[in-house]
DNA sequence: GTGAAAGCGCTAACAG
DNA sequence: CTGTTAGCGCTTTCAC
């Protein structure tokens, strides 16, 4: 199985030349006559050599690879954050190291403890069932960059790259009122998470402003934004028996479930109640309902992480960026004959 | 920014002991003593020792990560597929290291090359746009070993996990013969890769045996099964002026433009086309028109190539897995009336 | 322009 | 049960 591979040993053994010569003529030192080097990369292809980056990382102290921790891949959202930081990764020459936390704080707590000794950064977004996400400093206390995207904590001493979640829960709120919609309520996700909670926010300050009340049962705490949650939400409002003008999801997996089962029942939608998500997700716009929804940007999120992870390494102070979130409309929610 | 970090030679100092003795005592070794391991550990924590697993590696001569080299990660499919090779992965106490090869063979080569040195195993999906990948023999070569899932190449030593793609395409086929539909197109893949062949030759196989002609315009290649793809097809159909009554599309992607297409236009479905896909991408139940398709079980897929890699590398031979394919069906497809 | 040699942090004989 | 030591493969001073 193992088999025996070639080092720089090898080829120097084979040319009669020292291992140092060709360290340095591979990696094209200018102190080595071009000759030498065609010779030495002739023997090394021929040797079939492959570097060990190991062995050049232990040496160097460098690892070349970051790492990303996110609830889960399949997402679309979290997919193509990680095809952003992927691109920017590949072009620096960087290796991606992809964990899943599933949203568990003890796994999650795991990964980014076995991390510090395999990465030079770390980009995550945070499990959602806990607060206390304080083991991603001892990231930070070793030298070793975090940056938060979407999700982030406080507590966690990192640089950051998120979109605007109040001002994009204001857009769509003022939206639906624009759109004649009066009583207006809204899914939210576990309090326990900042977007969620800054999204609530958005809601509340919005609806106050525009002189609407908000009465208890305007506001719902999902489990989670997941389609079968957003199912649940949807038969808790039928059994209520007074639905909404308008629901402002935070989330477009729970917006889609709720609209779902809302329209087996014979609700119509938006005519007897609006809706608008939240991160803009491809199949917004595949539904028999194209669904309105706040746009995250997020390849651009994934991206921009990357690079603020690159510039931390480049010493650079940690910032925060954020993002202006842009509220597409879709049928969803446009009742402008009511 | 580079913080020294604390080594085992740290530990030992403190300890008044050896370094193989703290090694012995952080890896549970049987030979030290409970109450020394625990001084040991105390002490480790206190000094925020970390592990560098790079250098263990080194010395190891594993790496304990696998490589996973996909066309792209924002894809339901493949996400879907990673996160199962993810979770094995995660069971073994083995890392991932994730890239896109965009369909791009240039940028698949670099990728497969730099792997070598890296990784103890590569799960790859290859790209699309060449039928040589004689590139990936360098990794079997060097004694890792690959496996290649979904799209194969015959010229690769490897193992593979597949889903039977002949199979798929004749149940896919057969149900719409039996939905009375006589004329039936096919959107087929790139032919350069072998699963887009296998669908189209259970295509043509299964009318040939139903003795239903398949005209000259009946097979369309399309460059590759995107929605943008799938949309272009269906303006080709509307143009030509006559609608087979069914098409059966090699990929659900291909197959929901067509379909937003043709419904744009005022066609119906499947009342005046019906339509298959392929793969089963969540997407396809949400539709307005939900999606018959084949369901290629990405997920299991995935951890499947990932248990192949490490039963490969516990020195089990190269083996192939195909998986049955299972056809959903959905209202795109039904005309039991007609 | 080239070579000798130290050493990155760790593991695992081998010796006691 | 514990310590000494030799590397894993590579880079990089330092010396020539």
């Amino acid at each position: 199985m193992t088999v025996k591979r070639t080092s720089i040993y090898d080829i120097a053994e084979r040319l009669g030349v020292s291992v140092s010569t060709v360290s340095r003529a591979l990696s094209d030192h200018p102190s080595i006559s071009a000759a030498l080097k065609e010779r030495v990369r002739a023997v090394a292809a021929e040797l079939n050599y492959i570097p060990n980056s190991v062995a050049v990382n232990l040496k160097t102290g460098r690892r070349r690879t970051i790492g990303v921790v996110v609830p889960g891949i399949n997402r679309s959202f979290f997919s193509s954050a990680i095809e952003g930081i992927e691109d920017k990764a590949y072009k620096e020459g960087y290796d991606v190291l992809i964990y899943q936390s599933k949203d568990s704080a003890e796994r999650e707590a795991r990964i980014v403890r076995s991390l510090a000794g395999k990465v030079d950064g770390v980009i995550a977004s945070i499990a959602a069932d806990t607060t206390d996400h304080a083991y991603y400093n001892s990231l930070t206390a070793v030298g070793v960059p975090v940056v938060l995207f979407d999700r982030t904590a406080p507590a966690v001493e990192a640089g950051t790259v998120t979109v605007d979640d109040y001002q994009g829960a204001v857009m769509a709120v003022r939206h639906l009122i624009d759109q004649g919609c009066r009583t207006i309520y809204h899914y939210a996700g576990p309090q326990v998470v900042d977007i969620w909670q800054n999204r609530l926010r958005g809601y509340l300050d919005t609806m106050h402003q525009a002189g609407l009340s908000v009465g208890d049962e305007a506001v719902f705490e999902g489990r989670n934004t997941s389609e079968a949650e957003g199912r649940r939400y949807a038969r808790h409002l039928l059994e209520s028996g007074r639905l909404p003008d308008a629901v402002f999801f935070t989330g477009d997996f729970a917006a889609l479930g709720a609209m779902l089962e809302l329209q087996q029942a014979g609700v119509r939608v938006p005519q007897d109640v609006a809706m608008v998500g939240f991160a803009n997700e491809p199949l917004c716009q595949w539904l028999a309902t194209p669904l309105s929804s706040v746009d995250q940007f997020s390849y651009k999120m994934g991206y921009m992480a990357g690079k603020m992870v690159f510039d931390r390494l480049k010493g650079e102070p940690q910032v925060g960026i954020v993002i202006a979130p842009e509220l597409v409309v879709r049928a969803s929610s446009l009742r402008a004959g009511q």
